[in-house]
DNA sequence: TTAGGGTTAG
């Protein structure tokens, strides 16, 4: 049974707070409502005005002795205990408990003024008391807490801030938590291992949950702080504390967004060996980190094995495989899984706008635009109209076809719709602008760009910068570069790599290595694009040493080499003419499953370059004979080659086996055919094999036609007209 | 938690 406990001694604060609050807190249970009829006949009319006397003369024990001695006091006591049972016991409370009640009385009521005045008063530990106070509540706790600062300049401290963390995240306001944990770390300079301190410090207190550490990770990886989320994830594991799976499967997200796919898997197989229960959430990031590896089919087995755990999938689960076999250039399997959706999620699932815009995708990078047309058109029939997205996408794809005309109507097309082309759009068009070697162009998309004011990020810095060195404005690039830098705007490595790529193309690797090092200055890591650009030229400068030394540096960061450099590495052993060692580097590879494409290509050309053609077409068979590796560049290696040693015959003949394997000849293809059939064959034989490359569907070079085939024709139109 | 744009190798 509960009992209206009145503290004699504070009659002013119990009728508040019964009145105000007739139910009891979890803070005061032993306040509870008995006689409520009879105290708000009771209620003293004048105890605001005493109460702002108490504050007025701030010293609190003489006002309290002032209060305790006045007149009408122990008339009321025994009017009050008239109607009450009297607790077991009474203590004297503190100054801080009057200072504590009056605040919570007032703000209850939002009474701003009356708490300016008590404000000088304010401890740290009152501010802490106060929002606890609060937790159900949690609004006025937090403006308490907002005014407490803002308004009278008060320090927070470490211990209020948290207590104010646990009240909202037990009321679920996670991003106001994530605010004021972020506040704490980047405006008051704090770690977050000392964020943890102060949570722990006040879990109890606070009675608190475990999601307050949940959201200190979730905090620490949305302002960038990976070591600090790590920390604080391994921190509590040794106290005996544990974050939830949610927890990591934020980190996990934040690992794939920076690409640290590598870590991604460090990190996932300790929270394995943790025998944390997966979720789906978990098992789409590992199908999300798997298909960034390109690794679909794992992707896919993994999916089966969330079935197999019990685990249903979602539609992001299909759409993060269907998306990662789209960017593979694999549509077929792509749209398989489209297909099969509804079986394999029990027709739980079905595509959305997300699906559709993969879909679209994929299309647009392989160059099948009357697909694209369709899946646009089933798309609006299942009641997705096309967003920014899909305009992007689509005008991205129809300006990588050279089709920027096309990419501009509909740029015109979605604004007409009420979709503004955003910087994704924008950049983009300037890209394509500056491949397609029109400056005017991209300087007029720059310049609307400002109009619209459609804010530049940096891709369009990069993009600028590339355009700019591509068409042999180094110094210009240089120094729209330094601008952007000065500004603080650059914040990604792409800038510098590009840089650093261009002076390495121009042999300048010393005005590169001071480029690194600008990069450190402005606290950018440089990356595995940046050795890549610096190992590549030592290697074609045969210096092989020079190269090994950067490499040494790259591991001493602890970034692994990836495929790029191991190909570099690969193509500076066979320029070296050492290609037995070069040979001997891919059997290793081999042996690690880490060979492609470009790892054969490069080494089939390094077996031309000595002349070895017999080791060269031999690997050729190899690659067939593994399959998927065998594409233009190898065909066009071979036939440089036997164009080069006069070799025409055998030459078309490989040129005709590359169009058996589904693989049109290029401008590359047909400029060495052609000029060494100009070389080694009658007229007649030249306009035979160009027209014949024409016929299957061979886009001729234009200076080679100009140069060679089309004097030729005019010449048989000559002589047929004599 | 998933979809569009920019940098390195043959």
């Amino acid at each position: 049974m509960q009992f209206v406990v009145i503290d004699a001694t504070y009659p002013h604060y119990y009728m508040d707070n019964v009145l105000s609050n007739p139910f009891p807190t979890e803070r005061s249970p032993h306040i509870s409502l008995k006689t409520e009829p009879w105290i708000h006949r009771r209620r003293p009319d004048k105890l605001e005005g005493q109460l702002h006397l108490i504050c007025k003369l701030r010293h609190f024990s003489k006002t309290l002795f002032l209060f305790l001695g006045g007149g009408s006091f122990k008339r009321r006591t025994s009017l009050f205990s008239r109607g009450l049972h009297v607790g077991k016991q009474f203590s004297c409370p503190s100054s801080e408990d009057i200072v504590f009640r009056a605040i919570c009385v007032n703000l209850r009521h939002r009474r701003w003024k009356f708490l300016e005045q008590v404000s000088p008063s304010l401890t740290d530990a009152l501010v802490s008391r106060v929002v606890r106070e609060f937790q159900n509540s949690p609004q006025l706790a937090l403006e308490f807490h907002n005014w407490v600062g803002e308004k009278k300049g008060f320090p927070h401290s470490l211990a209020s801030c948290c207590a104010l963390i646990h009240v909202l995240v037990k009321s679920r306001r996670f991003d106001d938590a994530i605010t004021l944990l972020e506040n704490l770390m980047h405006v008051n300079g704090m770690t977050p291992l000392e964020v943890l301190d102060g949570l722990e410090d006040s879990y109890e207190l606070c009675d608190s949950f475990p999601a307050v550490f949940d959201t200190l990770v979730r905090a620490c990886t949305q302002c960038g702080a990976t070591e600090g989320a790590y920390a604080v994830v391994k921190k509590l594991r040794m106290k005996g504390r544990f974050v939830t799976i949610h927890a990591w499967n934020n980190f996990f997200s934040h690992l794939l967004k920076l690409n640290e796919i590598g870590r991604f898997w460090n990190v996932y197989n300790e929270m394995v060996s943790y025998r944390y229960i997966e979720n789906v959430n978990t098992f789409n990031l590992v199908i999300y980190a798997l298909c960034k590896e390109c690794r679909i089919l794992e992707a896919i087995s993994a999916f089966y094995r969330m079935l197999k755990s019990g685990i249903w999938p979602n539609v992001v689960t299909f759409n993060m495989i269907i998306n990662g076999a789209c960017r593979m250039g694999d549509i077929e399997l792509a749209l398989k899984l489209v297909r099969k959706m509804g079986v394999m999620s029990g027709n739980s699932v079905s595509l959305n706008l997300v699906t559709y815009n993969s879909i679209v995708n994929g299309f647009c990078k392989i160059g099948k635009f009357s697909f694209v047309e369709e899946v646009c058109n089933d798309m609006v029939k299942a009641g997705f109209e096309p967003d920014v997205r899909t305009y992007g996408t689509l005008i991205d794809g129809h300006a990588r076809k050279g089709c920027l005309e096309e990419a501009l109507r509909l740029c015109d097309e979605m604004a007409e719709r009420g979709l503004m082309p955003n910087t994704v759009v924008y950049n983009s068009i300037l890209h394509w602008f500056y491949m397609e070697g029109d400056l005017e162009g991209a300087s007029s998309v720059l310049a609307d760009m400002i109009d619209k004011n459609v804010c530049p990020d940096n891709v369009t810095y990069s993009t600028i910068i590339e355009g700019l060195c591509r068409h042999g404005y180094v110094v210009q690039a240089f120094n729209f570069h330094r601008q952007v830098l000065e500004m603080n705007l650059i914040e990604d490595t792409f800038s510098h790599n590009i840089l650093i790529n261009c002076l390495c193309k121009s042999n300048n690797l010393a005005g590169a290595m001071q480029l690194v090092g600008s990069m450190f200055i402005h606290g950018l890591i440089p990356d595995l694009v940046t050795y890549g650009a610096l190992i590549d030229r030592y290697c074609k400068e045969g210096q092989i040493e020079s190269a090994v030394q950067i490499y040494d540096e790259m591991a001493r960061l602890e970034e692994g080499p990836n495929m790029v450099i191991y190909n570099s590495i690969l193509n500076g052993l066979c320029k070296e003419m050492s290609v037995d060692v070069a040979r001997q580097m891919v059997d290793s590879l081999q042996s690690m499953g880490l060979s492609d494409g470009i790892t054969y290509n490069t080494l089939i050309n390094g077996y031309c370059g000595c002349g070895n053609i017999d080791e060269a077409f031999a690997l050729f068979l190899e690659m067939r004979k593994v399959g998927g590796l065998v594409n233009r560049v190898t065909y066009n290696t071979l036939i440089n080659f036997l164009c080069k040693f006069g070799c025409i015959q055998q030459a078309k003949e490989l040129m005709k086996r590359m169009l058996l394997h589904g693989l049109v000849p290029d401008v590359i293809t047909y400029t060495m055919l052609i000029t060494c059939s100009a070389k080694n064959c009658s007229p007649d034989e030249v306009i035979e094999l160009h027209d014949y490359m024409v016929l299957k569907g061979v886009i001729p070079d234009r200076q080679t036609y100009q140069a060679i085939v089309s004097p030729l024709l005019a010449e048989e139109n000559e002589e047929n007209r004599v």
